[in-house]
DNA sequence: GGCTAGTAGTTAGCATAGCTAACAAATAGT
DNA sequence: ACTATTTGTTAGCTATGCTAACTACTAGCC
């Protein structure tokens, strides 16, 4: 191991922290959207990223299937999402976001975003521009 | 709102998207801790925080009393904290990481660090500043 | 066609993790 | 001493995680 690691490692451990911080922070809003964490998180995913198969969504969200066919279950039973079968290939189930879905999840993410932002008063453009440019690379990691 | 909310609000929305991403990468990690994530998380705060009561861990891990006494019962049965009695008060009860505690999550932080940091391969020197520099502020929000 | 793999999803049964309501125990304030 | 408050737990519900086992369908092969 080259010392040129020192930086790395540290700089990783610093933003780690960072992370669970800012998400701790605007987690606080999630109370307001009436469902649990886990159906929040894949409706999150069937919102910003399309419709997708029950197998696919638990990959997405690092869980089972049988996990992920429940948290599916409960979805549909709040009319969140729908169950389209495929006539290709009658195995596969495409689960895919309802209009009431959608917008219980743009809600949320928009408490949630507007939270961070406020936090943000004290800042500079400086500032501003550290935290942008930080969350373009951490998104291309 | 003037229009000086934008840059904000989309610094705001494009950084909640990033931890969300750093988060889900490092978190395949936890797997192999053998633990809860709610008991992980629990075990986190007393080890980076010193001892709390139930209370306090309540309000830090944004649960109930009750949710959080039973995740300790988890983590006592496990031997990874211990309950210490308070004679000055008896009702309360502070929990402490014990060394086996502390060691395991030890453990699970260097994992997650370390993932993390092997992202950082493709990484120049100036993004890396970019990235602790952000880190920082983040944690002073 | 018909047999055998393999694949997608669900069901069953268990542990953990979240909640509210209700309770026990201890302390604080008259 | 009596009442109110505070701290924590217990009880009972729902949700979320797992593995094992099952159903239904598709694909490959002869």
């Amino acid at each position: 191991m080259s010392s040129g690691n020192l930086p790395r490692v540290e700089t990783a451990d610093l933003l780690h922290s960072a992370a669970i911080r800012v998400l701790r922070m605007v987690r606080v809003e999630d109370a307001q959207a009436g469902i649990g964490p886990a159906q929040l998180s894949a409706l999150s995913v069937l919102v910003f990223g399309g419709a997708k198969t029950v197998s696919e969504l638990a990959v997405l969200e690092q869980v089972r299937p049988p996990t992920m066919s429940r948290i599916v279950d409960g979805l549909v039973r709040k009319k969140l999402v729908q169950r389209v079968e495929n006539p290709e290939d009658r195995r596969m189930v495409r689960i895919s976001a309802t209009a009431r879905g959608e917008k219980l999840m743009l809600a949320g993410k928009d408490r949630r975003v507007k939270a961070l932002a406020s936090r943000f008063e004290a800042l500079t453009a400086t500032d501003l521009k550290t935290l942008h440019a930080a969350a373009q690379l951490m998104l291309r990691l």
